[in-house]
DNA sequence: TAGTATT
């Protein structure tokens, strides 16, 4: 039998309120993962990503030896997760470092090393109702912990009575937890609590899913539509995340990337691409967030202001295909930004016309 | 009484 109330990697989730971010001491730091350095899991992914778009935002970051995108079996919807697999570890961990914490769309996206695949880790999650309405995540995670180590937890707001999901390292632990407070008070509480497994939403594979999918057998895009379509994806990820808007085509002048004009932004390794008129206050992984979605970026960097630093209002990203950069620029390219317009374009050598 | 963490 394990032990279970080791005081290893206690899980002080500071509640913020927001989308379940839930840092379980560091990823970096938790020192217990030796066949985790490369395998990353990650949550909180937007209904829409797919696993192309996964791929291409991990990508950027280093070389992926795998990458997968969990999907309903059924449905082929996405279940909200993804496993990157890195080949360096250093690259596993950049990811964390960058890209952890990202919102992407309505999600705030969780990255952290994937713990090893067993049996034992899964069905963990708890559904908790009853709860007193003014308890809250911290506490919550107190009245549990004594059953064993917390992998997420969440309290639901805009709930009349309290609501909650607690997750647990070990199926066993999750028993554990509902025979001993399932129908109990906690401290200082009126009524008492229930806690259940919470449903399995690949389990939810009722008849209106499977007469859907009946009536509308194996529907694929042609491959103009499925541009398309990510194209699409890619205008809804930035539209709500960080008031990206759209602007028709025509609003940018200065415009003088795509016209064809020299063949600028080969550098060598890659792509070079200007973005200009950026926030004071933006930082790399914005350009992180809207490059990585068309392909390869291998690059970065916001140009900051060396005494307050504060961006000057322009960056580079370097990508490694043409066509792909060329995409993201013919995309990108008078994007609103806030209440900024982008201008988006192979960076040039000069900086005036001869 | 409901979000979505083990490929």
């Amino acid at each position: 039998m394990e032990t279970q109330l080791s005081n290893g990697p206690t899980c002080n989730n500071t509640a913020h309120g927001s989308n379940a971010i839930n840092n379980c001491s560091s990823p970096i730091d938790s020192g217990n993962t030796e066949d985790s350095k490369t395998n990353l899991i990650v949550n909180y992914l937007p209904q829409s990503m797919t696993q192309e778009e996964l791929k291409s935002l991990f990508g950027s970051i280093g070389e992926i030896e795998s990458c997968k995108l969990v999907r309903d079996k059924i449905t082929g919807q996405s279940l909200g997760y993804g496993f990157v697999n890195y080949v360096d570890p250093k690259d596993a961990e950049k990811a964390i470092n960058t890209l952890n914490g990202l919102r992407l769309q309505t999600k705030t996206i969780k990255v952290s090393y994937a713990r090893p695949s067993s049996a034992s880790i899964r069905d963990a999650n708890l559904y908790v109702s009853g709860l007193p309405k003014t308890m809250t995540q911290k506490e919550l995670e107190q009245l549990f912990s004594q059953y064993g180590r917390i992998i997420t937890s969440r309290i639901l707001v805009d709930q009349v009575t309290g609501v909650g999901f607690i997750r647990f390292d070990k199926r066993i632990e999750a028993e554990e937890a509902i025979k001993g407070l399932n129908g109990q008070k906690p401290p200082a509480a009126t009524e008492p609590i229930t806690v259940k497994f919470a449903n399995n939403p690949s389990q939810k594979t009722n008849q209106a899913i499977l007469s859907q999918l009946y009536h509308s057998p194996n529907r694929r895009y042609p491959a103009p539509l499925a541009q398309q379509a990510q194209r699409f994806r890619l205008d809804n990820l930035l539209n709500m995340a960080y008031g990206v808007k759209r602007f028709p085509p025509m609003t940018i002048d200065g415009m003088t990337s795509l016209a064809g004009i020299n063949i600028p932004g080969h550098a060598g390794t890659g792509w070079c691409i200007f973005v200009y008129n950026l926030a004071p206050d933006a930082d790399e992984s914005i350009l992180w967030q809207m490059f990585g979605p068309f392909g390869a970026v291998t690059n970065v960097k916001v140009i900051r202001d060396f005494n307050t630093n504060k961006c000057k209002g322009f960056g580079f990203v370097t990508m490694t295909n043409y066509d792909e950069a060329a995409m993201a620029i013919a995309s990108l390219n008078g994007y609103r930004l806030g209440d900024r317009v982008l201008q988006v374009s192979f960076k040039t050598n000069k900086t005036h016309k001869a």
